[in-house]
DNA sequence: ACACCTCTTCTACTGCGGTAGTAGTATCCT
DNA sequence: AGGATACTACTACCGCAGTAGAAGAGGTGT
């Protein structure tokens, strides 16, 4: 579904509210200025405003105040956009997408252990689901 | 550079550049229409016209006709709008990318043979850089 | 010569991300 | 009570992706 493609900021603020479980604006306002972004209340309020419209967080009252919730699960948004951007990039070729992650960044020896194991694992699952 | 941040159709425009080298803005408008994109000559016309002015591809004349080429090199595309992501999404952990890229989509046998390949590579340079 | 086809150019419009001001309303402190 | 505070609601604006029509200019065929 395209309901789970993010803009930047809209990621930004459901990293907070996936860390946080659930926040008022003030909170998202507060943790993206620990992150450097630094947002008028009133912006923060109105991308809440228009997530929710589109079914990506909802949020209940408390007295006056709205507490948001996201509505996405992280898994569901990160594997969308991940594959979503392998097939607009590499036709959906896995390999060659994972391939420039190695190139692009640095990746420590420690990391490269990390992946060889997953893709152990996986070639295992492979082998049991057969 | 965020120069090199494409957007879908931008992406696909590149793709048909890429691969043919150069390009009549009737080739790259046949060529989304083979995918599936049926788009009116102009569209493709003012897009290549905007992706111009902001030095993604570039032309020369032949007649009356426009032949345009790509400005940016697909490696550099890919590096920079693969390892964006992976800031966006998970602060730059390349391992956690690679997870949900073998998560969400089918990989075969065969790919994670090649994944395991590309990691002994990666590997091998490490040591040979240090 | 005239109609046709092909190309570029110009202009325009929709939708959305991002940003924020202003106004209205409730709450709280003194 | 009255001002400060906190919060929502409404409106507005910019820039850009995407989409395309209309106009103009040049070549082609009959």
């Amino acid at each position: 579904m395209s309901q789970s493609q993010l803009a930047t900021l809209q990621l930004a603020i459901m990293h907070v509210l996936w860390t946080r479980g659930e926040a008022t604006v003030g909170d998202v306002r507060d943790d993206l200025a620990s992150d450097g972004r630094e947002l008028a209340y009133t912006t923060v309020a109105t991308m809440l405003g228009k997530m929710e419209r589109k079914g990506q967080v909802a949020h209940r009252a408390v007295g006056k105040a709205f507490i948001y919730r996201s509505a996405l699960g992280q898994e569901q948004v990160s594997r969308s956009m991940v594959t979503d951007l392998a097939r607009r990039l590499f036709a959906g070729d896995v390999t060659m997408m994972v391939s420039h992650l190695l190139d692009g960044c640095d990746v420590s020896p420690q990391e490269l252990a990390r992946l060889k194991l997953l893709i152990q694992e996986r070639e295992r699952e492979d082998r049991d689901d057969a």
